[in-house]
DNA sequence: GTGAAAGCGCTAACAA
DNA sequence: TTGTTAGCGCTTTCAC
């Protein structure tokens, strides 16, 4: 039998309402009283019931994240992990639990409705937004306090956001191509529904518009970000009458595919090609065996996801405050596999 | 203002005891009334507060899973998450919420004591056992009902897990490649502190003991999971003075490693040297940019997940059952990375 | 078959 | 600064 509020009450001979109050840090209670509350919970491993506690504060003390299975958007990488992880780090330190609901696609919508109506969650993290997401909108009726990890445009945008710079991010990988004397980019994008590729595409099609240089419609794919999609779209587009010079791609799994496919015809990346992926996505790319940025995007990815969970948090503290929207600069990650271009119909 | 159980009750002209009761199932109220009551719910969109309800019925309505933000052992990989997803789905269809905690290593108890003091969870799974877990004697002491995804030696077994056969599996994938003319098998393993490992190793080992084939420590290595392993190994391997000619590797990243390896030296896999994985981490192995076995091994882990999530909930109903204790068989991926041995010093 | 009433363990007005 | 009291919204005896 666990002891309870009461208990621990009367061991100190005081009321219930103090020993609440000092345990939860309010400043009306003697400093003397609560250093006697504080160390009777602890000699007697009081723990308070976080089934109670939620009933009587009416919130639910609890983050939700709905993970849609859909196998070809896959969330299922290392950099969502360590958002994860930077989340619950927060949610930890802020007492908060993280509620996970994976679903099926068709369900999602139906997952944020369950949350809400049961109240078992105080506010949500989105991800992967989509262009026209109706979670947005659902969100926003059912008051539930959220933040999105990425964003979209519209003209509403009276929502908080953590977003990265992929137009600019992408721009400048496209940039830095161009600057070594590649002209001819293959884009192997994720599908373009998704906000973030739109913007990284943007971002590509700036950079050549920048410099009057035409963009190659037949360059530029997107599809699922497997390494199947790497490895034909590399090999098709290497073995075409006007190959590209350089890649530049929207995800290391893609990245993966497309260094298999180099290697299949012969071709050596950083050398014969050039092939940049982006660092929020960054793994096993170089050729040493070694995963050198890996760690230094896992800790981005992290602390988005920290910051993400602050926000939220803030979020439900204040639902009426004007929502945070932060753009985040990252660096693209060259590693071994960009060099100045070969070839030699490249001018 | 959401309707809440009194509410529905006035509306119907009921007490809320009645009400409570037809929406519970409980026999004794009369098929009229409850379906009265349905309806009535159905029409006011009643949804029960969860809140309410955990406190009443002294249910957390969720189950724990804490993962340890061990970099070393990634837990990244796709068949966590799909072992997730199946997890996800059985809890949903009885109710229950998913809560996960991802802590560093050294919290990770500190993460079950208390989700068992503060009542937030009614079971919990743990993953992932290493030799003499102190998860497993804790969860016993804490009196919280669990479930192991995998297994461990010991005097004590009872308690619940659900394990594939590491072991044969290992037994068989080294047999096929004995049956294939190789003599000189590599085992990359993962570390084998974990117990799936030193079940894979023993597999290794006795089928060389049953072909009286001595098994060379040399080619025996172990080490974290990651592409730099199966590359550094498998380079170092392949360059010695007397290398494998077969690879038995403990995960598909891993495997990766070593293809890399191989393409460096030249070596063509499947022809030069032969790869296995272990189906439930196979991945992107194949030469064809087709990722053909990756859906089984996907779906295997989602039922896995599935199993295991009503293994626990069956656990907190009768915690003083016999413990459920499950093994299941897995086929071995051999793909197109697998051929005869070529190699002439091969007897 | 239905209802009244007493909690579940905590928090938060309000009063002192 | 501390205590009294009334809930939070549901479940569950117990009585009818």
């Amino acid at each position: 039998m666990p002891v309870k509020l009461k208990d621990l009450a009367q061991q100190l001979g005081l009321s219930q309402t103090t020993v609440s109050r000092a345990l939860n840090g309010y400043p009306e209670v003697s400093e003397a009283t609560r250093d006697r509350v504080l160390r009777g919970a602890r000699r007697l491993h009081y723990q308070p019931n976080a089934r109670a506690q939620r009933l009587a504060t009416g919130r639910a003390m609890a983050i939700g994240h709905v993970i849609p299975t859909a196998t070809k958007y896959a969330l299922v990488n290392p950099i969502f992990a360590d958002f994860m992880a930077g989340a619950g780090e927060t949610y930890a330190g802020a007492g908060y639990d993280l509620l996970m609901s994976v679903v099926r696609e068709e369900d999602e919508l139906d997952a944020y409705r369950q949350m809400a109506a049961r109240g078992s969650v105080d506010g949500v993290i989105v991800h992967g937004p989509r262009a026209e997401d109706p979670r947005i909108a659902l969100l926003k009726s059912l008051g539930l306090p959220f933040v999105v990890h990425g964003r979209l445009d519209g003209p509403d945008q009276s929502y908080a956001w953590l977003d990265i710079n992929n137009g600019r991010s992408f721009r400048r990988a496209a940039d830095l191509l161009f600057d070594l004397g590649h002209r001819r980019l293959a884009l192997l994008n994720g599908p373009e529904v998704m906000d973030f590729a739109a913007r990284r595409r943007a971002g590509y099609l700036e950079a050549h518009r920048a410099r009057a240089i035409p963009a190659d419609p037949a360059l530029m794919l997107a599809d699922e970000m497997t390494e199947g999609f790497g490895f034909r779209a590399g090999l098709e587009l290497l073995r075409s009458e006007a190959p590209p010079t350089a890649f530049l791609v929207s995800s290391y799994i893609i990245a993966l595919g497309v260094r298999r496919a180099a290697e299949t015809l012969g071709l050596s990346l950083g050398t014969d090609i050039s092939l940049i992926t982006h660092d929020d996505d960054l793994s096993y790319l170089n050729n040493r065996g070694e995963v050198p940025a890996f760690s230094a995007t896992r800790s981005s990815a992290r602390e988005a996801g920290r910051r993400c969970a602050e926000i939220v948090i803030e979020r439900i503290a204040e639902p009426d405050s004007p929502p945070l929207q932060e753009l985040w600069e990252t660096e693209l990650t060259i590693g071994l596999s960009t060099g100045p271009c070969r070839s030699t119909d490249a001018t």
